[in-house]
DNA sequence: GTAGCTGCAAAGAATTTGCAGTTCT
DNA sequence: AGAACTGCAAATTCTTTGCAGCTAC
C-alpha cells in the first residue's frame, strides 16, 4: 500500500482523483487524454482486485475507447498518482487494487477457498516505519499479505494426493 | 515465508533437505529422480533470490541434466517441501528464495537502487498470527516486504522527468 | 510391468514495442 | 508546429503442455 498520510484523500469523490492524476501528468509533461480519463474512471469504479486482461475486457464492454496497449501504458501513471496499487496475491498475472477513496488495508487470504479478508492493524504500520528507520530507510510503501486456512475450510479434508 | 516452528531445520546440512523432499514425493507417490535431486542441490546452493530462467541457465552451465520443463515441474514440489519460497520483490517474473537452512526473514528494499536488507522482527510474527486468529484463520504463510529509499539514495536528486 | 518421468518443441498468455496516423498544448 | 498519444499487429518473454521414449519402484 502506498503510504499517504499528508493528503486527506479517503472518501472523497472523483474530483480529487482527477486532480492527482493531472498533477502527475503535468509533472512529467504528459497529457490529459480522453483515454486516460476513461481508464481512470473505470479503474476507480471497480470493486476489489483486478487483473489487466479483465480490465481491458470491462472497458471494451462499456464501449470505452482504450486499447490494451494504452491500458498497459496508463497503469504506471495511475500507480504513481496513488490511485491504484499492485497487490501480491499468489496469482500468476499482475494484480491491482484501487486505493483511492479506500482506507489502507492489507489482506488475509485462505489458500484453500481464496476467501479474502481485509484487515488494518495500526501496530503494523508503526512497526514497519520503525524497522525501515532502523536501517536508514524512509518507508514509502509496503506489501503485506497473510496466508492461512479459514475457519470454513478447516473442517474439510484436504484432498491432497 | 513458510512458517515452520516445529522442525529444527535451520543450519542443518543437506541430508535433512533430502529427507524432506523425499517425504513430499513419497506422500504424493512421486519419484526421486536424478533430475529432481540435481535441481534441489543447485537451488539450495544459490545465494539469495533467483528467477527460473536464471536457474535454468545455471543448471545448464554446471552441466546438470534438467530441462526447463523439468525445472518448472519441480518448483511446486520444492515449495511444498519447504525448501524454497516465492518472494514478492516488485520484479516481473516469479522469484524464489531458498529457505532451507536459512533463518526466516522478510525484506526491506530500496526502490531507487534495489538494495535489499533482510530483517527479522519477532513482533511481526506474533501479531500476524494474532490477526489471522482474530478472523478465524490458521496462519500458514505470509509475504511481507517494505519498500523505501535507503540512506544512500536519499541525497541523490531524483532524476524523475 | 507399469505408473511416473524427461526432453523437446509447440502452444499459451501476458506484456511490450515499432510505427503511422491523430491530437493535445 | 511539435511533442506526446493511440491502436494495431508483431515481437518478446515466461510458463505450460502433448507426446514418444526412458526409468524408478
Amino acid at each position: 500500500m502506498r503510504l499517504d498520510r499528508n493528503k486527506e484523500s479517503a472518501r472523497q469523490p472523483l474530483p480529487s482523483a482527477v486532480e492527482r492524476f493531472r498533477k502527475v501528468l503535468q509533472r512529467k509533461s504528459l497529457r490529459w487524454t480522453r483515454e486516460r480519463e476513461a481508464i481512470m474512471k473505470v479503474v476507480l469504479a471497480r470493486e476489489g482486485h483486478f487483473e489487466v486482461p479483465d480490465l481491458v475486457a470491462a472497458l471494451r464492454k462499456e464501449g470505452v475507447d482504450a486499447s490494451r496497449a494504452t491500458v498497459y501504458r496508463a497503469l504506471p501513471l495511475l500507480i504513481e498518482a496513488g490511485l491504484i496499487h499492485p497487490t501480491v496475491l499468489s496469482g500468476e498475472r499482475h494484480r491491482y487494487e484501487a486505493t483511492f477513496g479506500h482506507r489502507h488495508h492489507d489482506h488475509l487470504i485462505c489458500s484453500q477457498c481464496d476467501k479474502v479478508v481485509e484487515f488494518r492493524f495500526e501496530a503494523f504500520e508503526i512497526l514497519q516505519r520503525e524497522v525501515a528507520a532502523k536501517h536508514g530507510f524512509d518507508l514509502t510503501d509496503h506489501f503485506h499479505e497473510l496466508i492461512g486456512i479459514c475457519s470454513n475450510c478447516k473442517g474439510k479434508k484436504s484432498a491432497d494426493a
